[in-house]
DNA sequence: ACTAACCGTGA
DNA sequence: TCACGGTTAGT
């Protein structure tokens, strides 16, 4: 049996499809942002420092979820008895 | 004059703000991508290998761009006079 | 009870220590590898097809055959109405 | 001509261990991070914490490098005559 | 520098 | 066993 046009075989080319289309999407976007930073730069900024300062909220952002997930981290360890107590130490050590 | 509140500095918050809009609709898009993949997976299909397969497929598109920048550098090549690499050392090497 | 100057932080502190000088030590040999990398292309090799040998050098033999055969499979359930895509094409692609 | 035993083979194949043998470092070093992590388990610390500590000390570095390299950035540009003045504006969008 | 693949860990 | 995150490789 060296048929391999199925019913499977739509499903699949459909998913793949799907996937692809989206991944140009994708890049079309990233062509956008490059085009901002153009404008941008034509305007008399200078990239580097823009993408520094996305960056930079970038990571204050992440800074603050993290330390939620920490906070999760530490009350779910508490529930199940892990040894967690010092936290302060934790802190310390973090200099 | 300590005061930067200007129109510059609206022209760039409106510029980061695009920026960071448009990476969001990218981050979306990420997750639509991973949300087909999840599908696919579980109608049975191994999400590695269709991930293999739409790299090649775009590889093959990739390809007959290639062609045609080959035959660019070739024509290049033969008034430049670039180097040939031992490619052939490195079939041997493996195996 | 505030106080967490005990042994459990003690133990901690060394713990997490060595892992993070485990992890520069990592860091080191990352780079060590960028370097011969680096050294290699000066010499005229190419980067990246010496990526490939050591990538192929690595996949043992049975798993890389048995990946080009189901994904051999996958390929031919696409080719439902699509372009026919030769096989062989996929394996010298893959090589 | 098929001989490939040439003197490029040669340096090839000495550059190409070479990054194999320090990957195999590299590995090494991984397993001797997770040993300290089942010890650190065995004893009473929660991986997953332990986890979330070493990377918050890590973005604490990573932050402060990202901080002099903003500062660099900005001299630099200062310098060179770009648009970089509303300082305060990007503090300011930085929330 | 950015993006995509891989791997190891946790649920 | 699957899903996720972090890490590492590739462009």
């Amino acid at each position: 049996m060296v048929n391999t046009g199925g019913i499977a075989g739509e499903q699949l080319r459909s998913f793949i499809e799907r996937i692809e289309r989206l991944e140009e999407e994708k890049k079309g976007l990233a062509e956008d942002v490059k085009e901002v930073y153009a404008q941008a730069k034509a305007t008399g900024f200078d990239p580097k420092i823009m993408r520094k300062v996305i960056s930079l909220r970038k990571m204050d952002q992440a800074d603050r979820q993290e330390q939620e997930a920490l906070l999760d981290v530490y009350l779910h360890a508490i529930e199940g008895g892990e040894q967690v107590r010092p936290t302060a130490e934790v802190v310390a050590i973090n200099e």
